[in-house]
Parts: C-alpha cells; structure tokens; sequence
DNA sequence: TTGACAATACCGTCCAGACGGTACAGTTAC
DNA sequence: GTAACTGTACCGTCTGGACGGTATTGTCAA
C-alpha cells in the first residue's frame, strides 16, 4: 500500500507541525510524527536522520517560506515595508499557530538562532528602507509582539482592536504623528 | 539543619526558574530542580506534589509579582502607562530572561492561560485610562514584542535602537484620559 | 513533668513507561 | 538494481512520581 515518491519530507514537516500544535510542544515524538505522516519509524529516520535534522528543517523551511514570499511581493512592486506588514499580518490571521517553534526551542534553543538571524536581517533591511527608523521600530516590534500573542495561544485582541491597530501602524512608520 | 528549612517553596521556584535557564526550556527535571534547590526529590515533591502544580506555582509567582509592582507604583502616583512601560522594559534589561515559560509551555499549554489572561487584564486597564486606544495598541504590542524578543534570547536590538524606541513610545501613547 | 501521639518537613530508593536511536530483513516502484 | 521505504525488535537512558522511612517540633491529657 504505498506510494513512495518523494513529498515525503513536506508531509513529514508539515505532520511535525501538526503534531506540536495538537499535542504540545514538549510532545513532538518521532513516533507522533511518524503516525501522523502516514510513515513508519524507520521511513522518517530514512529522510530525516535525527530528531536534530528535522527541527532544524522544520526552522529553515518557515525561513525559507517567508524570505520567498517576501521577495516575490517586493519584485511585484509592493513596498518592503507593505509586504513585511501583509505577511505578518496573515501569519498572524492563520489558523494554526507556528507551535512547532517551541518545539525546537525545547529541544534545543540553539535551534532558533536561524530564526533570529532572520529577524535581524529583515529589521535590517526595513532600516535600510525608511528615513524614520524611531517609527520603523514601533511598527516593527508591535507587529512582532502581535505575532508573538498569536503563538503564546493569545487570542487576547479582538477584531475591531486589532482593525484599530492595523490601520495606525502604517501612518506611524509614514512619520506622520496622530 | 534539622530544623525545616525556612522558604524552601521559594528557594525550589527559584532553582526551577534557573535550570530552565541554564540547561533550556525542554530539560526542566524534578531532579535537576531538586539538586540545584538543595533539596531531595522527595523534598520537592512534598512540596510540590506534582511537576504540574511546581509550573502552576512558577507563573502565578510571575503574574503576582508584576501585579505587585505595578499596583505600588500606581499608589506611589505613578501613571499606568508609566508604570507599566518601566517594569517592562526592566524586564527587557534582566539578564535572565523568563525561559521558564518555555518550559511550562512545554509541559503543558494550557500552564500559560494565567498569564495569558493576566496581560488581557492588563491591557483592559490601560484601555480604561486612555482616550486614544489606536495608540495605546501600538504602544503595548511594541512592549510585548520586545519582551518577547527577549525571551526568545534575540539581542536583536543594540542599546542606541532601543532607546530610539523607548523614547518615541511615550510621545505616541500621549491620548490621556481626563 | 512527662509520656503518648501527631503533624511537619523532609530523605533515599525504586520502578514503570516513554523516548531517541539502531539494526536489519523484507517490499515496492522505477 | 537501486532508491525509498515498511515493520519489528531491541537497547540505553531519562523521568515523573509513588513509597516507606526519619528527625524535629507541637499538643495535650494524666
């Protein structure tokens, strides 16, 4: 019963994924993942090599995933800043929280580091963008700490505070005061 | 020595609150915790009768320190916003960060449901004590998004940027209630 | 005053289960 | 034939926690 082509290791990350977010992330066993993939033990371990392999795997593909969009948006014409304010912004409308950070934090914390130093160069390269880097930084963090509430589970904002929110952010990264 | 040791509840929460720390959210054991306290497994378990109730204990002790903090500085005349600012940025200064949260997290989301509900409180107060709720918004995300950076150990930010960011935060918050 | 009993605050040991990882023989698709 | 698995069996380690024991202090009736 199988078919063996390869978006095995997809459907793996993203089986990871699931299974930190529906069990916690200090539960993300490989034989959760491998259930949940429709994989056997042996055939996770076949394409990822350790538990170590697919965290940092799991890290590099949202990397990875969010660099992309964000330069297609920016090819397309968009505005580094627009983009980076739409694609956190849909990150944070998601469904499913990205738990499976916790996850690799729990394994190791070192794991991150591609995470933070994706962070950092994005803030970088936002800075290198605006003439008002005071304004850039609010908007940066807030955005940053609306996307940190959605993945500590917080659905603390509301609809219309968050419109609220929405809607000031960009005149403030504009240098234009309320 | 015979005597029962006096404040062992706090030594043992402390010691948690530093293993979590030294050796990452994921490794938090009884025993390491034990050791470190000073104490034996036994001795911790009796006063804490589960892993659960010790991580129950770590964020409420968090919760109602901030509380704590918060109300004195209010009766001293200090303003909300004021307050609230400067404890949260003394936390974003902290050489340790909260990586205990990681670990009860870990252990169980649901653990961080106190603190979750504690920052709506929150920000329910600073909401009651503003005219300008847009602001307000951004201020307190921008907060959350730093502490949060902190947590996650990024020392994205350098002290020059932080305090671009400290000092333009209050000017947008300036909507004060009557 | 004292002896009996109880409560408090631990200590040290043990154990069942979960987990990551290995090994390896068999199976299927190309 | 080979890459990409499956399935099973197994190992060593770690962990939460149950349990029984112990020392000190407190209470209180006779």
């Amino acid at each position: 019963m199988t078919t063996p082509r390869a978006n095995s290791r997809e459907r793996i990350l993203a089986a990871a994924a699931e299974v930190a977010r529906e069990t916690g992330p200090g539960s993300l066993s490989l034989d959760a993942v491998a259930q949940r993939a429709g994989v056997s033990k042996g055939g996770l371990l076949y394409n990822f090599p350790s538990k170590a392999k697919l965290m940092q795997a799991l890290v590099a593909s949202y990397v990875e995933e969010f660099d992309r969009d964000l330069n297609e948006a920016v090819e397309a014409g968009e505005t580094l800043l627009s983009a980076y304010l739409r694609l956190t912004a849909k990150a944070c409308e998601r469904d499913e929280p990205a738990t499976w950070l916790f996850s690799a934090m729990a394994e190791d914390p070192d794991f991150l580091e591609p995470v933070t130093a994706h962070r950092r160069r994005l803030l970088d390269r936002l800075k290198a963008d605006t003439s008002d880097v005071a304004g850039l930084l609010v908007v940066f963090f807030a955005m940053e700490g609306l996307l940190s509430m959605k993945l500590f589970d917080g659905t603390i904002l509301g609809q219309d505070e968050r419109e609220l929110l929405m809607e000031r952010l960009p005149r403030i990264a504009a240098g234009r005061r309320a």
